[in-house]
DNA sequence: GCTGTTTTTAATAGACCTATTAAATAATTC
DNA sequence: GAATTATTTAATAGGTCTATTAAAAACAGC
Protein backbone atom coordinates (compact mmCIF):
# COMPACT_ATOMS: atom_id res chain seq x y z
CA UNK A 1 0.00 0.00 0.00
CA UNK A 2 2.36 2.54 -1.02
CA UNK A 3 -0.83 4.34 -2.43
CA UNK A 4 -1.03 7.27 -0.76
CA UNK A 5 2.41 8.35 -2.06
CA UNK A 6 2.02 8.71 -5.93
CA UNK A 7 -2.09 9.63 -5.34
CA UNK A 8 -1.20 12.20 -2.76
CA UNK A 9 2.09 13.02 -4.81
CA UNK A 10 -0.35 13.49 -8.14
CA UNK A 11 -2.32 16.04 -5.89
CA UNK A 12 0.64 17.86 -4.91
CA UNK A 13 1.96 18.18 -8.82
CA UNK A 14 -1.74 19.26 -10.00
CA UNK A 15 -2.42 21.83 -7.22
CA UNK A 16 1.25 23.54 -8.43
CA UNK A 17 0.29 22.89 -12.03
CA UNK A 18 -3.11 24.43 -11.93
CA UNK A 19 -2.74 27.56 -9.85
CA UNK A 20 0.35 28.08 -11.79
CA UNK A 21 -0.95 27.48 -15.52
CA UNK A 22 -5.02 26.89 -14.83
CA UNK A 23 -7.35 23.92 -15.62
CA UNK A 24 -7.11 24.00 -19.47
CA UNK A 25 -3.45 24.73 -19.74
CA UNK A 26 -2.30 21.93 -17.28
CA UNK A 27 -2.58 18.07 -18.95
CA UNK A 28 -2.67 15.12 -16.96
CA UNK A 29 0.53 14.71 -19.22
CA UNK A 30 2.07 17.47 -17.45
CA UNK A 31 1.20 16.13 -13.96
CA UNK A 32 2.54 12.95 -14.52
CA UNK A 33 5.69 14.06 -15.93
CA UNK A 34 5.98 16.08 -12.79
CA UNK A 35 5.56 13.38 -10.56
CA UNK A 36 7.18 11.23 -12.81
CA UNK A 37 4.56 8.23 -13.48
CA UNK A 38 2.87 6.82 -15.83
CA UNK A 39 -0.24 9.01 -17.17
CA UNK A 40 -2.95 6.56 -16.89
CA UNK A 41 -2.64 6.95 -12.86
CA UNK A 42 -4.48 9.87 -12.91
CA UNK A 43 -7.37 8.14 -14.39
CA UNK A 44 -6.35 5.36 -12.11
CA UNK A 45 -6.58 7.35 -8.52
CA UNK A 46 -9.09 10.52 -9.37
CA UNK A 47 -11.29 8.68 -12.59
CA UNK A 48 -11.47 12.52 -14.30
CA UNK A 49 -8.86 15.27 -14.88
CA UNK A 50 -12.37 17.24 -13.27
CA UNK A 51 -12.38 15.54 -10.56
CA UNK A 52 -9.11 15.61 -9.49
CA UNK A 53 -9.41 19.53 -9.94
CA UNK A 54 -12.48 19.84 -7.81
CA UNK A 55 -10.82 17.72 -5.01
CA UNK A 56 -7.73 19.78 -4.66
CA UNK A 57 -10.03 22.54 -4.53
CA UNK A 58 -12.33 21.48 -2.42
CA UNK A 59 -9.42 21.37 -0.02
CA UNK A 60 -8.24 24.65 -0.61
CA UNK A 61 -11.45 26.28 0.08
CA UNK A 62 -11.86 24.14 3.44
CA UNK A 63 -8.29 25.87 4.16
CA UNK A 64 -9.44 29.51 3.14
CA UNK A 65 -12.54 28.86 5.58
CA UNK A 66 -10.62 27.64 8.56
CA UNK A 67 -9.18 30.80 8.25
CA UNK A 68 -11.79 32.59 8.49
CA UNK A 69 -13.14 30.93 11.84
CA UNK A 70 -10.31 31.84 13.96
CA UNK A 71 -10.84 34.92 13.38
CA UNK A 72 -14.77 35.22 14.23
CA UNK A 73 -15.66 34.45 17.67
CA UNK A 74 -13.61 36.70 19.13
CA UNK A 75 -15.37 39.18 21.59
CA UNK A 76 -13.36 42.66 20.29
CA UNK A 77 -14.13 45.67 18.67
CA UNK A 78 -14.38 46.54 15.10
CA UNK A 79 -11.61 48.85 15.20
CA UNK A 80 -9.53 45.54 16.04
CA UNK A 81 -11.51 42.54 14.35
CA UNK A 82 -10.77 44.83 10.73
CA UNK A 83 -6.75 45.18 11.09
CA UNK A 84 -6.70 41.21 12.62
CA UNK A 85 -8.07 40.00 10.03
CA UNK A 86 -6.96 42.30 6.84
CA UNK A 87 -3.33 40.36 8.41
CA UNK A 88 -4.83 36.92 8.56
CA UNK A 89 -6.03 37.78 4.49
CA UNK A 90 -2.73 39.08 3.80
CA UNK A 91 -0.39 36.46 5.83
CA UNK A 92 -2.58 33.42 4.04
CA UNK A 93 -2.44 34.99 0.38
CA UNK A 94 1.33 35.27 0.72
CA UNK A 95 2.00 32.18 0.99
CA UNK A 96 -0.48 31.47 -1.56
CA UNK A 97 0.07 34.26 -4.24
CA UNK A 98 -1.66 32.80 -6.56
CA UNK A 99 -4.73 31.32 -5.59
CA UNK A 100 -6.77 34.06 -6.19
CA UNK A 101 -6.17 33.86 -9.74
CA UNK A 102 -7.33 30.17 -9.89
CA UNK A 103 -10.01 31.38 -7.70
CA UNK A 104 -11.35 33.73 -10.09
CA UNK A 105 -10.41 31.79 -13.11
CA UNK A 106 -11.81 28.53 -12.51
CA UNK A 107 -14.40 28.57 -9.64
CA UNK A 108 -15.92 32.40 -10.54
CA UNK A 109 -15.80 32.21 -14.30
CA UNK A 110 -16.99 28.88 -14.53
CA UNK A 111 -20.81 28.46 -13.97
CA UNK A 112 -20.31 24.74 -13.16
CA UNK A 113 -18.26 25.72 -10.78
CA UNK A 114 -19.76 28.61 -8.85
CA UNK A 115 -21.67 26.10 -6.93
CA UNK A 116 -18.22 25.13 -4.90
CA UNK A 117 -18.11 28.44 -3.62
CA UNK A 118 -21.34 28.70 -2.77
CA UNK A 119 -21.42 25.22 -1.03
CA UNK A 120 -18.04 25.03 0.38
CA UNK A 121 -17.68 28.61 2.33
CA UNK A 122 -20.79 30.57 1.93
CA UNK A 123 -23.31 28.39 2.85
CA UNK A 124 -21.17 26.88 5.50
CA UNK A 125 -22.12 27.73 9.43
CA UNK A 126 -18.69 29.02 10.14
CA UNK A 127 -18.74 31.43 7.72
CA UNK A 128 -22.40 32.46 8.27
CA UNK A 129 -21.22 32.76 11.45
CA UNK A 130 -18.06 34.79 10.74
CA UNK A 131 -20.15 37.03 9.01
CA UNK A 132 -22.72 37.67 12.15
CA UNK A 133 -20.43 38.40 14.34
CA UNK A 134 -19.11 40.88 11.73
CA UNK A 135 -22.53 42.17 11.41
CA UNK A 136 -22.69 42.50 14.90
CA UNK A 137 -19.65 44.57 15.38
CA UNK A 138 -20.90 46.65 12.92
CA UNK A 139 -24.42 47.04 13.81
CA UNK A 140 -22.68 48.58 17.73
CA UNK A 141 -20.18 50.98 16.41
CA UNK A 142 -23.23 52.02 14.01
CA UNK A 143 -25.40 52.77 17.23
CA UNK A 144 -22.44 54.23 19.06
CA UNK A 145 -22.16 56.32 16.40
CA UNK A 146 -18.41 55.70 15.65
CA UNK A 147 -18.63 54.68 12.07
CA UNK A 148 -20.84 55.77 9.47
CA UNK A 149 -23.91 53.51 8.05
CA UNK A 150 -22.63 50.94 6.39
CA UNK A 151 -23.80 46.94 5.33
CA UNK A 152 -21.84 44.21 6.34
CA UNK A 153 -21.33 43.00 2.59
CA UNK A 154 -19.89 46.97 1.48
CA UNK A 155 -17.53 46.52 4.32
CA UNK A 156 -16.23 42.63 3.52
CA UNK A 157 -15.93 43.07 0.02
CA UNK A 158 -14.09 46.17 0.14
CA UNK A 159 -11.29 44.21 2.44
CA UNK A 160 -11.25 40.91 0.02
CA UNK A 161 -11.37 43.24 -3.01
CA UNK A 162 -7.98 45.70 -1.33
CA UNK A 163 -6.67 42.65 -0.45
CA UNK A 164 -7.22 40.03 -3.42
CA UNK A 165 -5.81 42.87 -5.58
CA UNK A 166 -2.68 43.47 -3.80
CA UNK A 167 -1.98 40.05 -5.03
CA UNK A 168 -3.75 40.12 -8.40
CA UNK A 169 -1.51 42.78 -9.59
CA UNK A 170 1.71 41.69 -7.96
CA UNK A 171 2.58 40.40 -11.26
CA UNK A 172 2.83 43.73 -12.83
CA UNK A 173 4.73 45.40 -9.79
CA UNK A 174 7.31 42.76 -9.89
CA UNK A 175 8.39 43.50 -13.78
CA UNK A 176 8.49 46.90 -13.01
CA UNK A 177 10.20 48.00 -9.48
CA UNK A 178 9.94 44.99 -7.17
CA UNK A 179 13.10 43.56 -7.88
CA UNK A 180 13.92 40.68 -5.68
CA UNK A 181 11.51 38.83 -2.76
CA UNK A 182 12.54 41.25 -0.18
CA UNK A 183 11.17 44.07 -1.96
CA UNK A 184 8.08 41.86 -2.82
CA UNK A 185 7.47 41.74 0.83
CA UNK A 186 8.06 45.41 1.67
CA UNK A 187 5.64 46.29 -0.84
CA UNK A 188 2.97 43.73 0.71
CA UNK A 189 3.67 44.51 3.77
CA UNK A 190 3.88 48.74 3.26
CA UNK A 191 0.21 47.74 1.14
CA UNK A 192 -1.26 46.25 4.01
CA UNK A 193 -0.84 49.04 6.32
CA UNK A 194 -2.25 51.64 4.02
CA UNK A 195 -5.50 49.23 3.17
CA UNK A 196 -5.82 48.80 6.97
CA UNK A 197 -5.75 52.58 6.94
CA UNK A 198 -8.01 53.80 4.09
CA UNK A 199 -10.91 51.21 5.53
CA UNK A 200 -10.90 52.53 9.38
CA UNK A 201 -10.81 56.17 7.77
CA UNK A 202 -13.40 55.33 5.34
CA UNK A 203 -15.74 54.20 7.82
CA UNK A 204 -15.06 56.04 10.77
CA UNK A 205 -16.81 59.10 11.92
CA UNK A 206 -14.81 62.09 13.15
CA UNK B 1 -13.26 43.42 -51.62
CA UNK B 2 -15.42 42.16 -49.60
CA UNK B 3 -12.69 41.31 -47.15
CA UNK B 4 -13.34 44.21 -44.50
CA UNK B 5 -16.50 42.59 -44.00
CA UNK B 6 -15.18 38.66 -42.85
CA UNK B 7 -12.24 39.96 -41.17
CA UNK B 8 -13.90 42.41 -39.04
CA UNK B 9 -16.30 39.61 -38.78
CA UNK B 10 -14.12 37.31 -37.18
CA UNK B 11 -11.95 39.89 -35.13
CA UNK B 12 -16.01 40.47 -33.83
CA UNK B 13 -16.60 36.76 -32.62
CA UNK B 14 -13.26 36.42 -31.59
CA UNK B 15 -12.95 39.33 -29.34
CA UNK B 16 -16.59 38.08 -27.58
CA UNK B 17 -15.55 34.52 -27.40
CA UNK B 18 -12.26 35.15 -25.62
CA UNK B 19 -13.55 37.64 -23.54
CA UNK B 20 -17.07 34.69 -22.74
CA UNK B 21 -14.17 32.17 -22.48
CA UNK B 22 -10.43 33.14 -22.16
CA UNK B 23 -8.06 32.28 -24.95
CA UNK B 24 -6.97 28.60 -23.97
CA UNK B 25 -10.81 27.73 -24.34
CA UNK B 26 -11.73 29.51 -27.44
CA UNK B 27 -10.87 27.58 -30.88
CA UNK B 28 -10.22 28.92 -33.92
CA UNK B 29 -12.76 26.74 -35.03
CA UNK B 30 -15.51 28.94 -32.28
CA UNK B 31 -14.91 31.53 -33.71
CA UNK B 32 -15.49 30.84 -37.71
CA UNK B 33 -18.04 28.86 -36.91
CA UNK B 34 -19.96 31.41 -35.14
CA UNK B 35 -19.06 33.67 -38.11
CA UNK B 36 -20.31 31.15 -40.73
CA UNK B 37 -16.81 31.06 -42.67
CA UNK B 38 -13.90 28.64 -43.14
CA UNK B 39 -11.41 27.86 -39.77
CA UNK B 40 -8.59 28.74 -42.44
CA UNK B 41 -9.27 32.19 -42.61
CA UNK B 42 -8.43 33.00 -39.56
CA UNK B 43 -4.97 32.33 -40.44
CA UNK B 44 -5.55 33.50 -43.40
CA UNK B 45 -6.19 36.67 -42.02
CA UNK B 46 -4.13 37.26 -39.12
CA UNK B 47 -1.84 34.44 -39.14
CA UNK B 48 -2.17 32.74 -36.05
CA UNK B 49 -4.32 32.58 -33.31
CA UNK B 50 -2.19 34.49 -31.20
CA UNK B 51 -1.76 37.63 -33.54
CA UNK B 52 -5.50 37.41 -33.37
CA UNK B 53 -5.61 37.95 -30.13
CA UNK B 54 -2.53 40.21 -29.55
CA UNK B 55 -4.75 42.35 -32.77
CA UNK B 56 -7.65 42.76 -30.09
CA UNK B 57 -6.21 43.16 -27.13
CA UNK B 58 -4.07 45.96 -28.15
CA UNK B 59 -7.28 47.55 -29.43
CA UNK B 60 -9.43 46.97 -26.35
CA UNK B 61 -5.56 48.42 -24.22
CA UNK B 62 -5.88 51.52 -26.41
CA UNK B 63 -9.87 52.46 -25.90
CA UNK B 64 -9.03 52.02 -21.74
CA UNK B 65 -6.27 54.45 -22.03
CA UNK B 66 -8.44 56.71 -24.14
CA UNK B 67 -10.91 56.98 -21.40
CA UNK B 68 -8.46 57.69 -19.43
CA UNK B 69 -7.16 60.98 -20.84
CA UNK B 70 -10.58 62.26 -21.25
CA UNK B 71 -10.40 62.41 -17.55
CA UNK B 72 -6.92 63.84 -17.10
CA UNK B 73 -6.12 67.21 -18.55
CA UNK B 74 -8.70 69.00 -16.37
CA UNK B 75 -8.26 71.39 -14.16
CA UNK B 76 -9.90 70.43 -11.10
CA UNK B 77 -10.00 69.64 -7.43
CA UNK B 78 -8.97 66.17 -6.18
CA UNK B 79 -12.30 65.63 -4.66
CA UNK B 80 -13.96 65.95 -7.86
CA UNK B 81 -11.34 64.08 -9.72
CA UNK B 82 -11.64 60.57 -8.12
CA UNK B 83 -15.71 60.38 -8.34
CA UNK B 84 -15.62 61.46 -12.05
CA UNK B 85 -13.15 58.74 -12.73
CA UNK B 86 -14.51 56.17 -10.61
CA UNK B 87 -17.99 57.13 -12.49
CA UNK B 88 -15.87 56.74 -16.01
CA UNK B 89 -14.53 53.54 -14.47
CA UNK B 90 -17.57 51.79 -14.12
CA UNK B 91 -19.19 52.95 -16.75
CA UNK B 92 -16.79 51.15 -19.44
CA UNK B 93 -16.61 48.50 -16.87
CA UNK B 94 -20.82 48.17 -16.89
CA UNK B 95 -20.54 48.03 -20.61
CA UNK B 96 -17.53 45.62 -20.94
CA UNK B 97 -18.48 43.42 -17.62
CA UNK B 98 -16.19 40.58 -18.42
CA UNK B 99 -13.25 42.90 -19.49
CA UNK B 100 -11.64 42.75 -15.95
CA UNK B 101 -11.24 38.99 -16.32
CA UNK B 102 -9.72 38.65 -19.52
CA UNK B 103 -7.61 41.07 -18.68
CA UNK B 104 -6.19 39.13 -15.37
CA UNK B 105 -6.33 35.93 -16.70
CA UNK B 106 -4.35 36.43 -19.82
CA UNK B 107 -2.57 39.62 -20.10
CA UNK B 108 -1.67 39.23 -16.15
CA UNK B 109 -0.99 36.22 -15.24
CA UNK B 110 0.56 35.38 -18.51
CA UNK B 111 4.31 36.76 -18.76
CA UNK B 112 4.49 37.17 -22.42
CA UNK B 113 1.37 38.93 -22.71
CA UNK B 114 2.20 41.70 -19.38
CA UNK B 115 4.45 43.66 -22.17
CA UNK B 116 1.57 44.57 -23.51
CA UNK B 117 0.42 45.99 -20.66
CA UNK B 118 3.46 48.08 -19.90
CA UNK B 119 3.93 49.32 -23.32
CA UNK B 120 0.42 49.93 -24.28
CA UNK B 121 -1.06 51.19 -21.04
CA UNK B 122 1.98 52.20 -18.31
CA UNK B 123 4.55 53.49 -20.84
CA UNK B 124 2.81 55.49 -23.18
CA UNK B 125 2.33 59.18 -22.75
CA UNK B 126 -1.26 59.47 -22.21
CA UNK B 127 -1.07 57.71 -18.83
CA UNK B 128 2.22 59.25 -17.51
CA UNK B 129 0.15 62.32 -18.08
CA UNK B 130 -2.56 60.67 -16.39
CA UNK B 131 -0.50 59.80 -13.51
CA UNK B 132 1.50 63.39 -13.36
CA UNK B 133 -2.39 64.85 -12.76
CA UNK B 134 -3.15 62.93 -10.14
CA UNK B 135 0.14 63.46 -8.62
CA UNK B 136 -0.37 67.04 -8.97
CA UNK B 137 -3.73 67.08 -7.37
CA UNK B 138 -2.51 64.76 -4.74
CA UNK B 139 0.40 66.44 -3.44
CA UNK B 140 -1.51 69.51 -3.25
CA UNK B 141 -4.42 68.43 -0.88
CA UNK B 142 -1.71 66.55 1.38
CA UNK B 143 0.19 70.31 1.40
CA UNK B 144 -3.16 71.88 1.98
CA UNK B 145 -3.66 69.41 5.01
CA UNK B 146 -6.84 68.00 3.42
CA UNK B 147 -5.74 64.82 3.23
CA UNK B 148 -3.76 62.72 4.75
CA UNK B 149 -0.19 61.79 3.58
CA UNK B 150 -1.00 58.76 0.56
CA UNK B 151 1.05 58.07 -2.21
CA UNK B 152 -0.28 58.34 -5.94
CA UNK B 153 0.03 54.93 -6.36
CA UNK B 154 -1.99 53.42 -3.22
CA UNK B 155 -4.84 55.64 -4.47
CA UNK B 156 -4.74 54.62 -7.82
CA UNK B 157 -4.42 50.94 -6.76
CA UNK B 158 -6.97 51.25 -4.35
CA UNK B 159 -9.49 53.07 -7.21
CA UNK B 160 -8.98 50.14 -9.71
CA UNK B 161 -8.91 47.44 -6.68
CA UNK B 162 -12.14 48.31 -5.52
CA UNK B 163 -13.33 49.07 -8.99
CA UNK B 164 -12.69 46.20 -11.40
CA UNK B 165 -13.25 43.85 -7.54
CA UNK B 166 -17.18 44.83 -8.51
CA UNK B 167 -17.25 42.97 -11.77
CA UNK B 168 -14.97 40.14 -10.80
CA UNK B 169 -17.49 39.56 -7.83
CA UNK B 170 -20.66 40.16 -9.95
CA UNK B 171 -21.02 36.57 -11.60
CA UNK B 172 -20.91 35.38 -7.64
CA UNK B 173 -23.78 37.89 -6.60
CA UNK B 174 -25.75 37.62 -9.49
CA UNK B 175 -25.92 33.41 -8.53
CA UNK B 176 -27.43 34.42 -5.00
CA UNK B 177 -29.40 37.27 -5.04
CA UNK B 178 -29.11 39.76 -8.25
CA UNK B 179 -32.32 38.22 -9.82
CA UNK B 180 -32.82 40.51 -12.93
CA UNK B 181 -30.51 42.84 -14.99
CA UNK B 182 -32.08 45.92 -13.31
CA UNK B 183 -31.08 44.39 -9.54
CA UNK B 184 -27.92 44.39 -11.57
CA UNK B 185 -27.57 47.91 -12.10
CA UNK B 186 -28.73 48.82 -9.13
CA UNK B 187 -26.55 47.09 -7.42
CA UNK B 188 -23.72 48.24 -9.25
CA UNK B 189 -24.36 51.75 -8.93
CA UNK B 190 -24.85 51.50 -4.78
CA UNK B 191 -21.28 49.59 -4.78
CA UNK B 192 -20.09 52.72 -6.95
CA UNK B 193 -20.85 55.48 -4.79
CA UNK B 194 -20.02 53.15 -1.73
CA UNK B 195 -16.60 53.26 -3.06
CA UNK B 196 -16.17 56.74 -3.63
CA UNK B 197 -17.66 57.36 -0.16
CA UNK B 198 -14.73 54.74 1.25
CA UNK B 199 -11.51 56.61 -0.70
CA UNK B 200 -12.76 60.23 -0.16
CA UNK B 201 -13.12 59.67 3.65
CA UNK B 202 -10.63 56.97 3.80
CA UNK B 203 -7.88 59.74 2.71
CA UNK B 204 -9.75 62.84 3.92
CA UNK B 205 -8.28 64.67 7.47
CA UNK B 206 -11.02 65.93 9.40
C1' DG C 1 -15.32 37.74 -71.76
C1' DC C 2 -10.61 36.81 -70.77
C1' DT C 3 -6.61 37.39 -67.33
C1' DG C 4 -4.70 38.01 -63.07
C1' DT C 5 -5.51 38.76 -58.24
C1' DT C 6 -7.91 38.17 -53.97
C1' DT C 7 -10.84 35.63 -51.08
C1' DT C 8 -12.78 31.37 -49.57
C1' DT C 9 -13.11 26.55 -49.24
C1' DA C 10 -12.08 21.49 -48.46
C1' DA C 11 -8.84 18.41 -47.08
C1' DT C 12 -5.38 17.16 -44.24
C1' DA C 13 -0.87 16.88 -41.65
C1' DG C 14 0.94 16.76 -37.28
C1' DA C 15 0.56 17.53 -32.59
C1' DC C 16 -1.45 16.88 -28.28
C1' DC C 17 -4.99 15.66 -25.11
C1' DT C 18 -8.03 12.50 -22.03
C1' DA C 19 -9.69 8.21 -20.93
C1' DT C 20 -9.61 3.21 -21.56
C1' DT C 21 -7.75 -1.28 -21.90
C1' DA C 22 -4.91 -5.19 -21.15
C1' DA C 23 -0.76 -6.68 -19.50
C1' DA C 24 3.10 -6.40 -16.14
C1' DT C 25 4.82 -5.63 -11.67
C1' DA C 26 4.50 -5.16 -6.65
C1' DA C 27 2.27 -6.04 -2.37
C1' DT C 28 -0.60 -8.71 0.64
C1' DT C 29 -2.93 -12.72 2.42
C1' DC C 30 -3.40 -17.33 3.53
C1' DG D 1 5.21 -19.63 -1.91
C1' DA D 2 0.89 -19.71 -4.45
C1' DA D 3 -3.15 -17.06 -4.96
C1' DT D 4 -5.28 -12.79 -4.74
C1' DT D 5 -5.44 -8.00 -4.90
C1' DA D 6 -3.52 -3.44 -5.73
C1' DT D 7 -0.58 -0.55 -8.36
C1' DT D 8 1.78 0.83 -12.44
C1' DT D 9 2.86 0.65 -17.19
C1' DA D 10 2.57 0.67 -22.40
C1' DA D 11 -0.30 1.11 -26.07
C1' DT D 12 -3.88 3.17 -28.18
C1' DA D 13 -8.61 4.83 -29.50
C1' DG D 14 -10.98 8.75 -30.47
C1' DG D 15 -11.26 13.42 -30.12
C1' DT D 16 -9.88 18.24 -30.98
C1' DC D 17 -6.90 21.68 -32.11
C1' DT D 18 -3.85 24.92 -35.21
C1' DA D 19 -1.68 25.76 -39.32
C1' DT D 20 -0.78 24.58 -44.16
C1' DT D 21 -1.76 23.52 -48.83
C1' DA D 22 -3.93 23.29 -53.20
C1' DA D 23 -7.93 24.06 -55.56
C1' DA D 24 -12.30 26.60 -56.29
C1' DA D 25 -14.96 30.81 -56.36
C1' DA D 26 -15.44 35.77 -56.54
C1' DC D 27 -13.82 39.88 -58.15
C1' DA D 28 -10.97 43.37 -60.75
C1' DG D 29 -9.31 45.74 -64.81
C1' DC D 30 -8.97 45.86 -69.60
Amino acid sequence: MAKKNLESGIMTAAEKLFIEKGFEATSTTDITKMVGCNQALVNYYFRTKEKLFQQIFSQKLDHILSFMTLESNQNISLFDFIPQFINAYFEELSNNRKLPFIIINELVINKERRKFIREEIILKEQFQNYYSTLTRLVKAEIEKGTIRNIDTSDLLLHIISLTVFTFISLPLYEDFFLKDEVAVRNYVAARKEEIITLIINGIRVN
